[in-house]
DNA sequence: GTTGACATCAATGTATACAGTTTATAAAAC
DNA sequence: GTTTTATAAACTGTATACATTGATGTCAAC
């Protein structure tokens, strides 16, 4: 009887769908077919992505698909081996660590500069999207809870008026995306949302010492629910002797069980 | 008589020199050529930079340079309009003020933090770098102490232990120093190493408030001291007719004044 | 039966060729 | 003399071909 799911990985070619047949700047489009296709768990860390297979699919040469991966490398989302090709990257613990530090420095003080300038109609956009958040958690709609979860914080920086801000968080939280996928995360779209909610409320009171301490712990409550990565999963990554279908080994070295942080 | 300088904008063959003459693994080689090449201000924003001519100034083909300068524009420091190629990026004051208060936001919560948990051999670290900054700016070598002034700040992010945030503080500090080039900045080299001793005096006396308060101001004045791009300097840039020798229209549009933040 | 070397194969890295677009130049009309 | 238009050069965007490196599988030796 086969496991829900992680016994195999699937292969570039069941993951990633052409947005479309044309042909005129497709770069973006196949970085963004990849993109989603990682943030909602399709193509798992590790996956190979070999350069010929995602051209046949999308119908360009590997030129294209090579310019694509590059820009996805320097967005940590795969990782570049020598002479060995792309794969879904796999962060490390410590990586993750960073991640979510960074994310804490920048959106604590993005709360508190945000709670002393932001208008009443923003408040009502935030609470808008909270609505939004609500419905996709109810009809249990996963890729876009998680987008929507993701992109509250992206909306924020926005408010700020800070498009600058705003691309750096894009980037971390793709990051933290991938991280969330890789060590399982338990913490509930539930707990998510209202600890949202909680921040607009602070937002809303202009209470910016709140608002700033309801986001690092927000945040660290993210870290937090990271599992510790189980043996089971960390064994099998391992030792994997022959592995199915097209995978080798998916993580290097870097695999320390996650320590919760003092 | 020749004026000074900024007359007449150097090629990209007089300004780029290849590192080595070595075929393998030379993108990143180009890319830090180019940087360097910006930061030190001997490629002027607005430069185009045609992928022929810098192929074959480092003996290498169209492919090897394309890559390189589609890193340059994932890190803002080239443009890349579609169909008329590669040129120094011409940041705008909007993107000015949004990169320094990202700096602002994100270097304030690093001083605070750091200040609590900072080491004396930190410290003496630091002590060290400041001093290669006096050493610097004593002997006027001016592309090292640039180099060193935006240094400390990375050094900084490193000390933290954390290495996500030491590199896009790096990929901010690239964007800060396109940005004084291009606003002549009139900020006294002395007076920042003087304000970067002062932060290092609040880390080492573990004052987080102090030290927070003091590097957003430090922020703030570099900020302050960007010039609203000289009147005459633009119309030059504007209005030169013929060119002597490559150079095209060094800056498009966005050359607006630069407001004074209030 | 196991181990080591060699050959085959696939995939990446780089260069080159070709098509389409933009830009510069020059001639002609006003 | 200025403006407009047409031709030509140059440059970018994409695809393809070639070289090189890592992986795989087979065969021989021990």
């Amino acid at each position: 009887m086969p496991r829900p799911a992680a016994s195999t990985q699937p292969s570039p070619a069941d993951s990633i769908r052409p947005a479309r047949g044309e042909g005129g700047g497709s770069t973006v489009q196949i970085v963004e077919a990849i993109t989603t296709a990682i943030i909602e768990r399709r193509l798992m860390p590790g996956t190979r992505l070999a350069e010929q297979s995602i051209a046949e699919i999308f119908g360009v040469s590997r030129t294209i698909v090579r310019q694509a991966l590059n820009q996805l490398s320097r967005d940590r989302l795969v990782t570049l081996e020598p002479s060995r090709g792309a794969s879904v990257a796999t962060p490390s613990v410590e990586e993750a660590r960073q991640v979510y530090e960074t994310r804490s420095m920048l959106e604590g003080e993005l709360a508190r500069r945000l709670s002393q300038c932001i208008t009443d109609a923003q408040v009502a956009q935030l609470r808008r999207h909270l609505q939004e958040e609500r419905d996709a958690i109810r009809r249990t709609d996963v890729p876009g809870r998680t987008r929507l979860l993701a992109d509250f914080h992206v909306v924020l920086a926005r408010l700020l008026g800070n498009e600058v801000l705003a691309e750096l968080l894009g980037d971390l939280l793709s990051r933290s995306s991938l991280i969330s996928l890789m060590y399982q995360s338990s913490m509930s779209a539930d707990q998510s949302q209202a600890e949202h909610v909680a921040i607009v409320d602070a937002l809303e009171r202009r209470d910016a010492a709140s608002a700033a301490r309801l986001m690092t712990e927000h945040i660290a409550s993210v870290e937090r629910n990271l599992r510790p990565v189980g043996h089971s999963v960390d064994l099998a990554a391992v030792l994997r002797p022959p592995a199915p279908a097209t995978p080798r080994k998916p993580t290097p070295g870097t695999a320390r069980p996650l320590a919760a942080r003092p």
